[in-house]
DNA sequence: CCCGTGATTTAT
DNA sequence: TAAATCACGGGG
């Protein structure tokens, strides 16, 4: 799921304004055997619930008190995992992303990192748990990805969780 | 490299 | 109720 959402288009509705991104960079998070994973060993919390939705709805998040991340959880209560959307080639609505985040240098740093496309989207904890086959944020078809384009490296930020921390989960397109 | 930041989780 | 933690970002 990780490497299939490579390529594909985030688009979150506000106002009736689109606005959108080509998705570049994701991770993988693997659940119950997942030391990185905030569904590791089944834990459940009000945070946490959202991971055991059946796939296809958000999971969206706060961290460090400041910023939010966007997931795709995609599969089931048994299996509680999910996808972390990392950086998005801005597409639509890019003069509104801007103001949104007016510290942004260029149009590249709008949504180069899982943080920074929240806020360039306006993606905040009222998304999570929200339907992603809904009107108000879903994903769609995109361009087409060859495999030879598709990076595998470790996971950003997961010190934390030891020997797991170098499994290759993070999957980016190449250029 | 370092550090702000405060919601969320965990320890007491 | 208090303390620790943290899927990050921004500025040196």
């Amino acid at each position: 799921m990780a490497k299939g959402l490579l390529g594909r288009r985030l688009v979150h509705f506000v106002g009736g304004q689109r606005l959108s991104g080509l998705i570049v960079e994701t991770e993988a998070y693997l659940g119950l055997k997942d030391p990185a994973c905030h569904s590791y060993h089944g834990k459940i919390t009000a945070r946490t619930k959202t991971f055991y939705l059946p796939g296809g709805h958000a999971y969206v998040y706060m961290i460090y008190g400041m910023h939010y991340c966007f997931n795709v959880v995609t599969r089931s209560e048994k299996h509680p995992e999910a996808v972390l959307i990392r950086a998005l080639v801005p597409e639509e609505g890019i003069e509104f992303m801007k103001r949104n985040r007016p510290n942004a240098r260029g149009e590249k740093d709008l949504c180069s990192g899982p943080g920074k496309l929240c806020q360039a989207l306006g993606i905040d904890r009222s998304l999570n748990e929200a339907d992603l086959e809904g009107d108000r944020i879903f994903i769609e078809k995109g361009i087409r990805v060859p495999a030879g384009k598709i990076l595998s490296t470790p996971r950003i930020g997961v010190d934390y969780a030891g020997e797991a921390a170098r499994w290759p989960l993070r999957f980016s397109l190449e250029d």
